[in-house]
DNA sequence: TCATAACACGAACATTTGTGCGATGTCAAC
DNA sequence: GTTGACATCGCACAAATGTTCGTGTTATGA
């Protein structure tokens, strides 16, 4: 979606959460949004903010203030006129990515185990210790270096995905997937978590194995069954 | 302030809130910040934001869900330890690690496919004219740094070995094995490639395959009949 | 022209989330 | 032992903030 086809509201928001984020270093609330837009309703700017994340150039997250976050990447190929606020949004990204500072080796986060009957915690509850940091060359995963944390996976159950007991698996954290993407996945009812290739059916959501052997079937769920925890970019197996 | 003056529960809250941030892009609450570190009461974590706002390592803006972000120079200069097992990482220590750069990535030549129907033909030769590099840090592989080389997986043939297609496996090239090493062995007679764990059995070799389901199974074969290409330090798998 | 989808409104609502404050515990200085 | 700074605890509270829903309004296309 190029940026100029955007209705009118959109481009006025999308340039002031732009802006906003540039000058604070958090988000603006829907209603800042509707305030600056002149936006009278709030409802209307939610309806507005999830187009924008239909286009994939923003992410929001469900009932979390202020939870919401630019795609930057998307943003600069959707031709969006960063001039005009001052400062690129080159340099935006830069500034977010300030903690690894080196290009060429990426450090991401171990933070857990992933296993088949447990789900994954993506904000632990116990004593905050992190298990360590997996250094990575940039090559080895595909697109943004961003949101990327990484899981040592526990038990034979994600064999199906060709994942075997110790495997690190690396993910970009993300709440929703697209087709043919390879997913880390609770889903309710069944209780478990998963790694499979994702696919949207209407309403339900097929997840379907690695691994073609039929012993190895997809499951279909209804879409509100699964949660997605995060895309799997990379997986890792180390051998003594 | 440096970093290892703070409390204890000061250094496990901006650890927590660094890597929070990581990996949304927004800041916790204090609530979240008080779960993860083990701190019953929201004021404690207040009370504990403040020095760490004091010391100017973090920025608040009062009444604003979190309305919290990193003062990330701030945080370089206080010895922030972004490796939790070594020393920490400054941004002067930059030069210092240069000349070590060496030491911590690896290149390793990617010398062509490996699929089941063809052997592998590794000659030293061969290894000036690779197809590519693959680019490792250092801790992608055990043991020394020497006779690498990569392959790319060509076919399912080797999903017993949890090996998809398209992986990337990283070899060490030899030619005996020791009992529980996965190797990549070409079998006379079958005329295969095949990845396995290598089981010397007196004069025979059982070659065991990564994957327990009953579906693939061990093979046993002479010794003279197993050629070892190499040893199998890697397995990685890119997803775009 | 009519149906339908896309867009908009506003108010009610339910949560999420930060703050305030009195009470308690710890520990070193006097 | 008393004092006082520092750190902690619970809990009540209010403000901040996202969501839902019934109802208009405006395009779009057959």
């Amino acid at each position: 979606m190029h940026f100029l086809n955007l209705s009118e509201r959109q481009q006025g928001i999308l340039r002031f959460i732009v802006e906003f984020m540039h000058l604070h270093h958090y988000a603006p609330t829907i209603r800042q949004i509707g305030e600056t837009v002149a936006i009278s309703s709030t409802s209307v700017v939610k309806y507005n903010l999830n187009k924008l994340q239909e286009y994939g150039l923003i992410l929001r997250e469900r009932d979390i203030s202020r939870g919401l976050s630019v795609n930057w990447e998307q943003l600069q190929q959707s031709g969006y006129p960063y001039e005009l606020n001052g400062e690129s949004v080159r340099g935006r990204q830069r500034e977010e990515r300030l903690p690894e500072a080196d290009v060429e080796r990426l450090r991401v986060p171990l933070l857990g185990k992933i296993a088949a009957g447990t789900p994954i915690a993506v904000t632990p509850s116990e004593v905050y210790d992190p298990e360590g940091w997996i250094e990575l060359a940039a090559g080895m995963v595909a697109g943004p270096a961003d949101k990327l944390f990484a899981l040592r996976v526990q038990g034979d159950s994600m064999i199906d995905a060709s994942v075997l007991d110790g495997d690190i698996v690396i993910l970009r954290h993300q709440e929703t997937a697209y087709d043919g993407d390879m997913v880390a996945a609770w889903i309710e009812g069944d209780e478990e978590t998963t790694l499979k290739y994702f696919h949207r059916d209407g309403a339900s959501v097929r997840l379907v194995p690695a691994n073609p052997n039929p012993v190895y079937q997809p499951i279909v769920r209804a879409a509100e069954q699964v949660r997605i925890n995060g895309k799997v970019v990379s997986v890792i197996r180390l051998l003594r």
